[in-house]
DNA sequence: CGCAGCTAAATTTATATCAACCACCTCTGT
DNA sequence: ACAGAGGTGGTTGATATAAATTTAGCTGCG
């Protein structure tokens, strides 16, 4: 985990964006209208640009920390490119990845309106070029666009949804589990295909079920001679899906 | 856990309350005003009646279901008398128990602006009075007041920190650390006091510490054998918490 | 008395740890 | 260019430890 310690040279891409000045060219036009999940789509054109304006668009490098726990910060952060983790750093060093997130997807922290302080690391796994906005113009919003305060809950009850789903599938479940689990949200969340190659080592797989690598690897094998998966180096391929999710199921 | 499919023998205390025309004399304004904690603390005279005009206010026996997982409602509820718990219906039957919640606590499912959809059973473990409020009215007040919707937002992502740090607790802690965070819990958050009369059978309590009850009161009885703690049936006395402190810490 | 919940010990199973080994890079010096 | 050194991450097996399961006996209470 040498690469906690590093320094961190983010480089700005954008402080503010002078390439596009309206809506349509704005650079990070793609953060916030493209996806129809989006929180942001509720937002009308002035509160759109009174959210992006001014905003730090960031270059991060593979290992560099965007957000580190029990540290302060008012930004909530939408990922435009690349892959990063939210783990949490727990007890005698063992981290807990607690998801993946990639282009459109918005992290909100644990600090939000809550005395500001980190209750996650999020560290980029790829080069990573994000937003950060300052939460108090989310507070603002909220004054002025009851849709976007109830899109801005709707997405808090959710991510409550998949921790207390998370919690139970970790405690209640069996390494095997653990370990189809892990691969059907790399399948059906992150790649949505499945064949895909990983930017993560099996230490970080392992952090993923909440366990050692040895036993993540241990049980990887079985799923290939189960002939339920197929590996080559960081390239996966999911060739037994139900078989998977029977696993995952039974437990 | 026969008690989960006994039939629902809710009696209905006041469907619209007549004792209290106005806001002082309100049976139910206990539920909003006392605890500064109050997530309607923010909220207008008006706004408060309509909140509380109409909403029905219930009777549970324990061991009833109040809200039962993957069932559809539109209701959150608020505890005004006694003691339930918050629990996951997980794998094979077996249960996490996932919080406790007394006088004024407040539960909103993961049902709420999301399909409606239970995520979790609730059930009295003691006599229960609490008051069910339809969700339809919170959004109408988002409207009105920026104040309470912040208010509902910040209690979302502090239950979000809460899980985020049960799920590292549950899943990185030895048995001992676990046992030492649900006393602490107890202690603490739940009764405020180093002594307590726990309305839970052993069973619940390793719900509580996700483990079999075999191991609970293993570790139980490890603890009073070091002193830490005294317990004469559901008597519980922590004698020296800043032992079980540094067993929850040290996992 | 009989039941439910509690306790205790035994056995079995699940999981982590430790240690060795391998495969593949990357660097470095010639 | 290339051989060798050293590093990193991946895999495997042996062993130790943690925890669940099984079984049985206990206790207090209606």
């Amino acid at each position: 985990m040498a690469y906690f310690e590093e320094v961190i040279v983010a480089e700005i891409v954008n402080h503010k964006c002078d390439v596009c000045s309206d809506r349509n060219t704005r650079c990070c036009k793609g953060c916030f209208e493209e996806d129809d999940k989006s929180i942001f789509i509720g937002l009308t054109e002035e509160e759109l640009y009174f959210l992006t304006d001014g905003k730090q668009q960031i270059k991060y490098n593979p290992g560099e920390t965007i957000v580190k726990q029990n540290t302060s910060s008012t930004f909530v952060v939408c990922i435009r490119e690349g892959l990063a983790k939210v783990y949490v750093e727990g007890i005698k060093g063992k981290n807990s990845i607690v998801r993946l997130i990639s282009k459109h997807d918005f992290v909100t922290g644990g600090g939000l309106f809550n005395g500001n302080i980190q209750k996650f690391t999020i560290s980029a796994v790829t080069p990573v070029v994000c937003c950060l906005i300052d939460s108090s113009k989310l507070v603002k919003l909220f004054a002025e666009n009851n849709q976007f305060a109830v899109e801005m809950l709707r997405f808090h009850i959710k991510q409550n949804n998949y921790l207390l789903n998370k919690l139970v599938n970790q405690t209640q479940k069996y390494m095997p589990g653990r370990v189809a689990d892990t691969l059907l949200y790399l399948k059906n969340e992150i790649f949505e295909d499945s064949q895909f190659t990983i930017p993560l080592t099996r230490q970080e797989l392992a952090e993923m079920s909440n366990m050692t690598k040895e036993s993540f690897v241990r049980i990887l094998q079985e799923f290939k001679s189960s002939g339920f998966i197929k590996t080559k180096g960081n390239e996966f391929l999911i060739l037994n899906e139900s078989a998977l999710l029977s696993i995952s199921k039974n437990g």
